[in-house]
DNA sequence: CAGTCGTGGCA
DNA sequence: TTGCCAAGACT
């Protein structure tokens, strides 16, 4: 074999978008003039700005803010409340709190001027993987790639990549980076977002307007708009649990607090075992009640589907003496008059209503249940 | 990982 | 009009 020469390959693409873009550009507040270099400081502030925001709707605050702060020195020296004051409307405030705190580290740490690579960019407050890309190649012609929504879209088209989001991110971010050109790699990642926001649209791309229709294999396949595909459901696997319901004569119902991290943390539950891929028997389940005594298996049981896996969880009942302690600091004795108080998941509803529909045998049929 | 953060546009 | 939701960073 020759020696690799794939990029010879990838230049037609690139130098095809690029002549679109020099056609086609928006004139944007925070753009340079066509042939001219970028304002750094400039492009990182419309780049925070621009997080999960739209272009319209960043325009004046992006107007204001340079007009107010045209330097890193003064974005560093100015009082928080002030930066958060200019941010009043824009929605995320923790950008600006970073925006600020990172002003004050590049003086600190880098005499005043932004780093220029991407993993240096990175370690600053607010600037994540998109927008260092963002910042290295627009504003210092780095060879480096922004992937963000728009990035996303136009590639699994151009590729008709059908693994679905956001399983196939990674794939689609490495034929991004195939597709970078060494040169004006900062033009390069503006058109691939201009491409996305004006002419490769998410319901109705406008393909006679695209400069890489006839490279289009989403194109070719006659329905571009139905890329990406996002998240069809993935397999969930099934974990089971069993649920302690212990009742009290009085009719308070013990309930514990989850841990503040993790799966619905810090919200209120029945107290239940490991939620694990293999059935519980009723007496290895046992062995993780709160209390001890005659628990007796419920009929039915709770179904709930969560983002990643589905749970099927029995509920055990106890009727517990109207004197019984939560063992141990376990949990908090409510009256049902007071479950609404609660912070329950909606899992925990279910369970709820689960247990009580076991107690009042009128049950006929259960309602269908949104899932 | 899963949840949270704001707002405005669009179905 | 109301309600859904984005696809960036951080915890």
């Amino acid at each position: 074999m020759p020696t690799p020469c794939a990029r010879l390959s990838e230049h037609p693409l690139a130098e095809q978008l690029l002549a679109w873009y020099d056609r086609a550009r928006r004139q944007l507040p925070w753009r340079a003039a066509p042939g001219m270099a970028a304002d750094p400081y400039a492009v990182w502030i419309s780049e925070i700005m621009l997080q999960q925001t739209t272009v319209a709707a960043v325009g004046p605050y992006f107007r204001a803010f340079l007009g107010r702060w045209p330097s890193i020195e003064s974005l560093a020296a100015a009082p928080l409340d002030d930066v958060l004051h200019a941010w009043q409307g824009l929605g995320y405030y923790a950008r600006a709190r970073n925006l600020h705190a990172a002003a004050q580290a590049v003086v600190r740490d880098w005499h005043g001027r932004l780093p220029h690579l991407e993993a240096e960019l990175r370690t600053l407050p607010g600037i994540g993987a998109y927008t260092a890309a963002a910042v290295a190649a627009i504003a210092f012609g780095e060879r480096a790639t922004p992937v963000d929504g728009n990035v996303v879209r136009v590639v699994a088209r151009l590729f008709a990549i059908a693994k679905p989001l956001p399983a196939a991110r990674r794939l689609i971010e490495a034929q991004a980076r195939q597709l970078t050109p060494a040169q004006r790699s900062g033009d390069f990642a503006q058109a691939m977002m201009d491409l996305g926001a004006t002419v490769c649209l998410p319901r109705q791309p406008l393909c006679r307007l695209c400069p890489w229709r006839d490279a289009c294999l989403g194109h070719a396949g006659g329905r571009p708009e139905a890329l990406p595909v996002r998240a069809a459901k993935p397999e969930r696997p099934t974990r089971h649990g069993v649920a302690f319901w212990a009742e009290r004569a009085d009719g308070a119902v013990l309930f514990r607090r989850r841990p503040e991290k993790g799966l619905l943390g810090g919200m209120m539950e029945v107290p239940s075992t490991d939620w694990r891929a293999q059935p519980w028997e009723l007496t290895e389940a046992l062995v993780a009640a709160p209390l001890t005594g005659a628990w007796r298996l419920l009929p039915g049981a709770v179904e709930h589907t969560f983002t990643h896996f589905h749970l099927v969880l029995q509920v055990v009942k106890l009727i517990a003496p109207a004197t019984a302690e939560a063992s141990g600091a376990v949990g908090l004795w409510v009256a049902p008059a007071r479950f609404t108080d609660l912070a329950l998941p909606t899992l925990m509803r279910k369970a709820v209503r689960q247990a009580q529909a076991a107690a009042a045998p009128v049950a006929t049929h259960r309602r269908s249940r949104a899932t």
